[in-house]
DNA sequence: TATTGTTATACTCTATAACTATA
DNA sequence: TATAGTTATAGAGTATAACAATA
């Protein structure tokens, strides 16, 4: 019986599902929130991705940050020339290997990182309609879908 | 009692999840596939997000794309350009108004650009490690998260 | 000899503004 | 006058290759 209507086959949800994912991924509040420290501050996308990526204490090998940001080195040289000249970073040589420099943030760069680093890892507001139940199913099906970890 | 570890607080459990729906979005699959086409292919960036956009059947006015892209129409010119060349699409006037031109993909296009939307639709195989029922439960709750759907 | 960072250079992505043809 | 597409141009992201200093 109800043969013109058939049950949503579980390919059709899994599909749905892995849209979702990625719609929901794509929040438009990071992109609002990276806007506002771009237009703050005039920086442009490079340097604003350098800021996410370097810690907010201690300092990073200029190896360290192209390794985080999946990018070539030559490429952060100018990223990091950019958040010098901006008062933002400032390099300073390794204490034991004179090869190597060191990026550390100064109090006004330690700022803006924190925030673009807190746009990027606030989850949206629309959580709050999950309950606290729903919330810990969702992370628990997400595990299973990514037991890596992060 | 047990005062030294604490239950999972909510909050942490949500910017978990939200960590991980950011994580899965980023499929290294998806990324394989679009690679493998610009290898094969020659094909840039750009001309490959277009392939994405562009409709499998039928024709899409050149506004038509730089409204799904959500770029500039001007870039769309220099990206049907190279697409004309390397035989994957073609310039049609519009029947009625002579100022639209639409594109149309070939036969080499089309099924490029089937490779492409695929790549981008179908979902990682880590999904096949969830039950049906579990499938659906996550369906569920990525719809209220999501309710205008997409 | 291998590695870190820098420089020079070039390619790709993408927008702005001015322009042409058509409505 | 308003709209579709094109052209010229420029800026921003990013890589490659050659190079200097250090290990």
């Amino acid at each position: 019986m109800t043969a013109g209507i058939s049950a949503p086959d579980v390919d059709d949800l899994t599909a749905e599902a892995w849209r979702r994912i990625r719609s929901i991924s794509e929040d438009p509040g990071v992109e609002a929130a990276s806007h506002r420290v771009m237009h703050e501050t005039g920086l442009t996308g490079g340097p604003m991705k350098a800021l996410r990526f370097l810690p907010l204490t201690g300092s990073l090998p200029m190896r360290g940050l192209s390794a985080r940001m999946g990018c070539d080195h030559s490429y952060v040289t100018s990223l990091v020339d950019t958040l010098e000249e901006r008062g933002l970073a400032h390099r300073e040589s390794h204490p034991t290997d004179r090869r190597v420099k060191v990026i550390v943030l100064t109090e006004e760069g330690r700022r803006l990182a924190g925030r673009v680093q807190r746009a990027y890892t606030t989850p949206p507001a629309t959580f709050t309609v999950l309950s606290d139940a729903e919330v810990a199913t969702l992370c628990d099906l997400l595990r299973k879908l990514d037991p890596a970890g992060d």
